[in-house]
DNA sequence: AAGGCTTCTGGACAACTGTCAAGACTTTCC
DNA sequence: GGAAAGTCTTGACAGTTGTCCAGAAGCCTT
């Protein structure tokens, strides 16, 4: 039974809030060092050097190592996805909605990359650390949801049709955003620009005009290219 | 200097063979203790328990650890890429190849699931341990010409062009393929058809056909020439 | 002021890490 | 055979790690 389990019985609502609220800042300094350091080179004692304790803190509010990366990991979650909603819900046309949406991935590169370094620094461990696995899937998850409502409002506005579903679209740009990162981080000066420009060029490929009856694997592609091609014009 | 430059100019070949020989079989032992502990949790004894020697050994052959992993990450690109390009090689139609492509992945992901789980886990770590950021560059970029050459040779027999550059085509499959390991490690039966429908489904998307009848001979290679033009930049 | 919680510190522990060096064993060569 | 070079083992080292704990310090109620 965690310590926050035993207390929530017999003490205050307001004891319970500090005691949350202190899980958050210790975390906040947890997540601070993996972003430097990478999940491999992060110990406790650095944990708490990042922050206002002393390194024995940090099992009075987590059970163990485990427990405090966890939690790391459920807040980095809220952190992450509510930043491409807004987007979404302000673009009136397709192409806004395309430029808003490259632009903020290369804001979040450009601003965050080393956040997203250990993200994907996480998402690695969890191939081998069976404990973060859960986490970690359920952010994935609603990584790949966020993904899906933009491009589902991206067809929308052009009244087209997705023609890749929701898992696809997904690893398409994150595997694009891992790989400007990637670049990123190596010193490329024209990974912000490259990224940019790949998005806007795959947006466009991902749906369809929408027509009557099902359509045409031909048409289709020759659709995406003239829309594409119209695009860059 | 290294032991092995040490050597060169005064022992027979023979002698540099064995000592190569050596390294050799001491990177395996690490790779394959790397894959299925990770880099986080991969010590030194633990390859040296993995190999037919003592801890101390692996100094006598190497500089230090980073010098060993390294040596393994070059090592693992050999295994790597060769897989593929007897697929390219073979196959008459761009149905043909499309289906090998895809069961390729297929075998891939389920017979070397672990050795991939090290791949990622090592490319994740060259975003923080500048080391390896090199060699890890490199064998990105090596898998990003096999996926070129696949895609290539897919628009070539089908009368089609190519309506994404290397790179964006690169992301995309290294996105599917890292999707579907996350889920097949994490237990999901669907993972490797998953995979294998969404290949076969993205492939298609990827080309649309030459409207004028002739395939210009130089269209491609100036396209992947501009690429590599812009990525070097 | 006193006592009982909660919170936090700092030290201790065993286990583990990369690295190194002294020496033993093996092979090669004169 | 014997010296020299190459190869490998073993033990030690200094440092770090996660974890635990005794107790100090702060806070609140009585």
């Amino acid at each position: 039974m965690t310590k926050a389990a035993e207390r929530i019985d017999r003490v205050s609502r307001s004891q319970v809030d500090k005691f949350e609220e202190r899980r958050k800042t210790l975390a906040d300094a947890a997540i601070q060092t993996l972003s430097e350091l990478g999940y491999a080179r992060t110990s406790l004692r650095e944990i708490a050097q990042n922050s206002a304790f002393s390194h024995g803190v940090l099992h009075y509010y987590f059970r163990d190592k485990v427990d405090l990366i966890t939690y790391c990991v459920r807040q980095y979650k809220a952190h992450c996805v509510q930043r491409y909603d807004q987007i979404v819900a302000t673009a009136r046309t397709g192409d806004a909605l395309a430029q808003g949406f490259a632009e903020g991935l290369v804001q979040t590169l450009r601003d965050e990359a080393l956040m997203h370094r250990l993200w994907y620094d996480l998402r690695s461990q969890s191939l081998f650390e069976e404990s973060f696995r859960a986490d970690v899937l359920e952010i994935d998850q609603s990584l790949e949801r966020m993904i899906w409502r933009i491009v589902s409002r991206f067809a929308e506005l052009g009244d087209a049709r997705l023609v890749v579903p929701s898992p696809v679209a997904y690893a398409m740009f994150d595997g694009l955003f891992q790989q400007a990162l990637l670049h990123y981080l190596s010193g490329s000066g024209s990974a912000l620009a490259d990224l940019r420009e790949r998005v806007l060029q795959l947006l466009p490929h991902l749906v369809c005009p929408s027509q009557s009856g099902t359509t045409q694997p031909g048409a289709r592609l020759v659709a995406a290219h003239q829309q594409r091609a119209s695009h860059s014009a």
